[in-house]
RNA sequence: GGGCCGUUAGCUCAGGUGGUAGAGCACCGGAUUUUUAAUCCGGUGGCCGCAGGUUCGAGUCCUGCACGGCCCA
């Protein structure tokens, strides 16, 4: 309605190229080349007859001989236009005359034509035949101030994509790294799986879920908030080392670490602990660094962050009670909620213990963490599904990975005594009914009845996979990985 | 939830102390056979985020709201 003027000019082109007997959105096109392999292989393809496709970006018009840039998924490509060599096929009129009145920048078109290197030295494809493919009716962002506007960014992705390359480059890439993860895991003997996104009670995690309804099941069911349980079970079934890339979903807001759906990473292995997850993750994080950038050592956000074996392992009690001065554990509630008041910490008077200990936690140790370092050895009440520490009472086996303050992985030793599992649920059911809704209202009894069976000694761990993609694109925010994230309703 | 910033043409942005709304790109018409943000000449295009208020007069000042960004929690 705004821009009826330009939106309208090219409606009118639409009938007037019909009217010739074209239409502007046909069927297919057979595309021999793209531009990037004409440019690499300019020597084998001089003088040879291409046919490629894409967008029209850039237009310079002469009247007889004309100038564009086509960009495919590849790149851009110039083309050229000339009077007595175009032809658009089924029309009489000269290409030069067609192309400049009736294609315009953001048309996607197929061109056919000789490979040459103008006097300047740009590789470029001489038109003999070119075609409308689908007819642009909006115009597309200036062509050198580009798309900057980060709500039209997100909202209208596909404009962000056309106009901005490195916004292309980062979901090149996302796509890249978890391919490497997924042959990571595959490389080690994990099998990939899919669980359930649909829960009838959620675990694994501390979150608020999203709830939906079943009509066929007449039930109530949760967006899981982790495949935790699930791929539990299937160690029980006697699968020994499985992974699956997890959509997850977290009903909670929205921050430039946080996003309420994600995708979470779990694997588990079979007669591992903890310290084999450790060095798991140590390779497969200095794998993709290598992979990806050729060194171990990448910038993120003007921060040099090295992934050189072994990281560095810290103490989580050890580390807090250095900052606190007291053993944290020895600590009354009071004392803690005194702290946490000093802190600034929102509800530091309402949190029971556990959150209120783990959020102390992030901010006296967690956010001051640079290189990649595994903090290890949690307070019990915090993990709930963390096997007992082998040697320290009050701790058990967990590690979480942190970079820059934030984190990226979460892994155990994984808890297989199906009475001690029962006896932590029931003291994580004590929380929700003093109205943590964090923690499910039901005990998972199918999973408790699974460990009965005998789960095998286990090391498990989780990934943030948006939050590695972030790391390893240079991104500030996950909104910036994510293809097209939720925004509020516009009107 | 709190604080700060932003919202003006399709896009990128200007619009001291309140006084007839601007530029570049894009678009339309014309010139142009080697351009690279092509160039030259001429033109079209605005609910200044929305709603109130102050004022003779508001893009500008005040209040509220919406959407977005950043920070804090």
């Amino acid at each position: 309605m705004e821009r009826l003027d330009e939106f309208e000019v090219r409606k009118a082109k639409i009938e007037d190229l019909r009217e010739k007997g074209l239409e502007p959105y046909p069927y297919r096109f057979e595309k021999t080349h793209d531009s990037l392999f004409i440019k690499e292989h300019f020597d084998e393809l001089e003088g040879k007859t291409v046919s490629i496709a894409g967008r029209i970006i850039t237009k310079r018009v002469f009247g007889k001989l004309s100038f564009a840039h086509l960009r495919d998924e590849q790149g851009d490509i110039q083309i050229a236009i000339q009077k007595g060599t175009s032809k658009v096929p089924q029309v009489e009129e000269d290409g030069a005359k067609f192309f400049k009145k009736y294609i315009d920048v953001g048309d996607i078109i197929g061109i056919k034509g000789k490979v040459f290197k103008t006097k300047t030295g740009e590789v470029t494809v001489l038109a003999e035949e070119f075609v409308i493919l689908a007819k642009g009716l909006r115009p597309l962002p200036e062509k050198w101030h580009g798309l900057k506007d980060k709500e039209v960014r997100y909202r209208e992705r596909y404009l962000d994509l056309i106009v901005n390359k490195e916004t292309r480059e980062v979901f090149k890439k996302r796509s890249q790294i978890i391919q490497l993860m997924r042959e990571f895991f595959i490389e080690k003997g994990f099998l990939e799986v899919d669980t359930p996104i649909l829960q009838p009670i959620y675990g694994g995690a501390f979150a608020k879920p999203f709830e939906t309804y079943s009509n066929a099941l007449d039930t109530k069911l949760y967006l899981r908030i982790a495949d935790e349980l699930y791929l539990k079970r299937l160690l029980v079934g006697g699968f020994e080392k499985v992974f699956e890339f997890a959509k997850d979903f977290r009903n909670e807001g929205i921050d430039r670490l946080h996003y309420p759906e994600f995708i979470g990473l779990e694997a588990y292995a079979a007669y591992w602990d903890y310290n084999d997850m450790m060095e798991l993750t140590e390779e497969l994080f200095e794998e993709l660094a290598v992979k990806l950038y050729g060194s171990p050592e990448i910038d993120y956000q003007g921060e040099k962050i090295t992934f050189k074996r072994p990281f560095p392992r810290i103490s989580y009690l050890d580390e807090l009670e250095k900052k606190l001065g007291n053993d944290p554990l020895g600590m009354t509630l009071k004392e803690l909620r005194s702290v946490g008041v000093e802190l600034g910490l929102k509800n530091a008077n309402r949190l029971p213990f556990n959150r209120l200990l783990d959020k102390i936690f992030d901010n006296l140790v967690a956010d001051h963490i640079k290189n990649p370092t595994f903090v290890v050895d949690h307070p019990l009440v915090i993990s709930p599904l963390a096997k007992r520490h082998r040697e320290f009472e009050e701790r058990v086996e967990r590690f979480e990975l942190f970079i820059l303050g934030m984190e990226f992985a979460n892994a155990f030793s994984e808890l297989n005594d199906p009475v001690d599992q029962r006896k932590r649920f029931e003291e994580q059911i004590k929380f929700r009914q003093e109205g943590d809704e964090e923690i499910p209202a039901e005990i998972d009894e199918d999973f408790l009845k699974a460990l009965e069976y005998g789960m095998p000694p286990a090391g498990g761990i989780g990934f943030g996979v948006d939050r590695i993609v972030m790391l390893f694109t240079n991104q500030y925010s996950i909104r910036d990985v994510i293809l097209f994230p939720q925004l509020r309703p516009k009107s």
